[in-house]
DNA sequence: TGATATAGGACCTATTCGGTCCTATATAAT
DNA sequence: ATTATATAGGACCGAATAGGTCCTATATCA
C-alpha cells in the first residue's frame, strides 16, 4: 500500500520533462532520449497518459505529445490512476463471506475515510508541486502537518 | 497505490473482533470461526501480527493471542506494515539511469514528501478509530480537511 | 505422556506488473 | 500519389508478487 509503481515513477520523470517546456511538442523517441525510460515503455506510457487525459497527442509525421492542461490543473492522482488504474481502497463485495459479518462493512467504512483522506492530499498536490524544486510543506494551503513521522 | 490487500483486510477485521473484547486469549480457531477467514490464512495473519508487534502469543495448549497494546496504541500503519512489510512510496537505487539525472531525484523528493503525509494519517489513526462506530472526520483531532473528493 | 496450541518454514497457484512487439491509421513532405 | 514519420490500439510474454495451503517442530496444560 501506498507505493508508487515503477511505471508511475517514469511517468512523472517524463512529464516533469514535459512541464519544463510546456509549448514544445514532444515525440516518443524525444522523450525516451531525455528521460532514459526505455522506447518501448515511454510509447506505452504515452498512451496511458492520452487516455487519462492528461496529455493531448497528434497524430501524423512531426505529431507528438504535449501537456494537456497547465501543470497546476493537473493533479497527481490524475496522474496516477491514468497509469495504475482507478484507485478503491478497497472494491467491497468481493467476498460474500466477510460482508455478512456484522462489523465488516463498520470498519470497512473507515478504511474508506481514510482512503478520501489520502485522496484528498493527492487532488491537492498536482504536476506543479512535483516538479518545484521547493518542499511541499512550504505552501500553507496544502501543508497537513508538520510531522515527525519516520 | 493506496489499496488495501485482501490480507490487510482480513486482518482488520479479525484485530476488530479481538479489540471488542481485549481481555480474551484468542485461539486461532475462534477467530477464524468469528471472522469468517479460512484457518490457514487465518494463521499465517496471526502470526505475522505477532512478528509485527501487534500480537502477543501464549504457546501450548490453552493458547492463543491477545493484543500487544491498547487499540488507542495500535496505528494502522503498523498493522499494514505487519502484513504487507514495510512501505516505502519508493526505493530509490533501483534505477540507475534514472538516478543520474538531473531532476529525477528532486521529483522524488515531492513524492516522498506526500508518502510522508499519507504516513502521517496512517499513524494518527488507531485500531480504536477503525473500530468506532463513528466517523473519523468527527474527530477534530485528526481532521485533514473536509472534504468533497470522489 | 498425550492433547492442544503456536512457530516457522516450504511450497504452489493465480494474478498483476513490467516490458516488448505488431499492425493500423493519421499527417507532412516530396 | 507516395513515402517517411508519427501515434493508436491491441496482443503477448516473462518475472514478481499476492493469496492460500501444508508440514514439521516446539511449548504448555491436563
Amino acid at each position: 500500500m501506498v507505493r508508487l509503481s515503477k511505471l508511475t515513477d517514469y511517468a512523472s520523470v517524463i512529464l516533469a520533462q514535459m512541464a519544463r517546456q510546456p509549448d514544445v511538442l514532444w515525440s516518443a523517441g524525444q522523450l525516451s532520449g531525455e528521460s532514459s525510460v526505455p522506447k518501448p515503455t515511454c510509447i506505452k506510457l504515452l498512451k496511458l497518459l492520452v487516455k487519462g487525459d492528461v496529455l493531448t497527442s497528434t497524430q501524423g509525421a512531426r505529431g507528438g505529445y504535449s501537456l494537456a492542461k497547465a501543470p497546476s490543473q493537473i493533479p497527481v492522482k490524475t496522474i496516477i490512476e491514468a497509469i495504475e488504474g482507478p484507485m478503491a481502497i478497497t472494491e467491497c463485495g468481493t467476498d460474500e463471506a466477510l460482508c455478512r459479518l456484522t462489523d465488516h462493512c463498520s470498519v470497512m467504512s473507515r478504511w474508506r475515510e481514510l482512503g478520501d483522506q489520502v485522496n484528498y492530499i493527492l487532488t491537492k498536490t498536482t504536476l506543479e508541486d512535483l516538479i518545484s524544486p521547493h518542499t511541499l510543506y512550504a505552501r500553507s494551503d496544502r501543508r497537513i502537518e508538520t510531522l515527525e513521522v519516520n
